[in-house]
DNA sequence: TCCGTAATCTAACATATGTTATGTAACAGT
DNA sequence: ACTGTTACATAACATATGTTAGATTACGGA
């Protein structure tokens, strides 16, 4: 039979994320994943026939992790948990949120993706009961731009002394402004009609 | 003598600016400038004398670019229409706006560079004169985060039916709650202390 | 008209990268 | 121990790109 094998897929695909979060999308290479491995550039073409292929696995896994950190118990409340994940997110690997969010091929899905995530989960919170649906909607699409745009100069290391604190403090800071206002317009609208 | 320059400097810049219009930034080379410009890559590089140096350059002209975008009279509110700019810009530009504040090398520096454009710009809006200077600036903050994350989703492709007025309903709406909240913030602090 | 300068063209070289071909050796079954 | 399979290593090939060298040629001054 055949030797045993010394590098899983799940190995390259790891190794692959490590250069991506190091050095970026672009230098991602069949040689400097090799690098990262300690192998040749075998073992990668063996798990897969090209490096756009690994590249894709690259942004699932990625995805999965940006996941992982929107699911944590940052405070009590669910969508603000949301936010503060993807931009903590940002904070600890911002060249994976660049890959992911900003540049890749695939960014455009990968977005759209995330915001019907968001928009699912947002009904979630009680406060938001009384909206109507196009009211949450409209909501949910500031706050997704402003997170957006927040964790997009977090990862370009434009926001200085970041840090989870202050992450909250600002997604707090302005949705307690935005929703104010949604929840008072709903409020003067339901009286006037 | 030497015979008639065919391609000036401003030319090849110019060719360049149109490369990563078309195709981004990873498609400056100079053979697809020279393609463009109709000629070889001779004429490249007689104006610059590495590659690098001309990125710099379309850099540099992308952001004089911006800034036109953003001193258009979209509306009356000076400070309104540098937010409309960044996003109209993003909308008729989106691979510009990614290479000049999302990807390049220099994008935080073109980033917080045009954050202090801004900053110099707000006083002039009679509507802040109450503000203090701190208050000024988070207000600042709050709504450039948001353009950004705007005009990032814009050059995505990922807001649909976007045009000038979508922009300025955009900008308007979220800038009404959060520049309500901080004024009402101001008022109920006056009082109080 | 002739000449020299220099703007341009052509072609080459060096490197980086995707990809493939070939060799090597470890493992399992006999 | 022998053998076949195959994971891996090595090295080559093709292409893309930065960069440079030499040839070419148009222009202006003599």
């Amino acid at each position: 039979m055949a030797p045993k094998t010394k590098y899983t897929k799940d190995e390259v695909v790891k190794a692959a994320v490590r250069v991506v979060e190091a050095d970026g999308l672009n230098a991602l290479t069949a040689r400097s994943v090799a690098m990262k491995l300690g192998s040749s550039t075998a073992p990668v073409y063996h798990h897969f026939d090209t490096m756009d292929e690994l590249a894709l696995c690259v942004i699932k896994e990625t995805q999965r992790s940006l996941l992982e950190y929107t699911s944590r118990p940052y405070t009590d409340r669910v969508f603000l948990n949301m936010g503060t994940g993807v931009a903590m997110f940002a904070l600890e690997h911002g060249q994976l949120y660049r890959a992911l969010m900003l540049e890749g091929d695939r960014s455009s899905e990968v977005v759209r993706e995330f915001f019907d995530t968001l928009e699912s989960e947002l009904p979630k919170d009680s406060r938001f009961a009384a909206l109507s649906s196009s009211e949450r909607r409209g909501l949910l699409r500031k706050m997704w731009i402003f997170t957006h745009g927040l964790a997009s100069l977090i990862c370009a290391g434009l926001i200085k002394d970041c840090n989870q604190d202050y992450i909250i403090n600002a997604l707090v800071d302005v949705g307690t402004d935005v929703i104010g206002a949604t929840l008072a317009k709903h409020k003067s609208n339901g009286k006037s009609s």
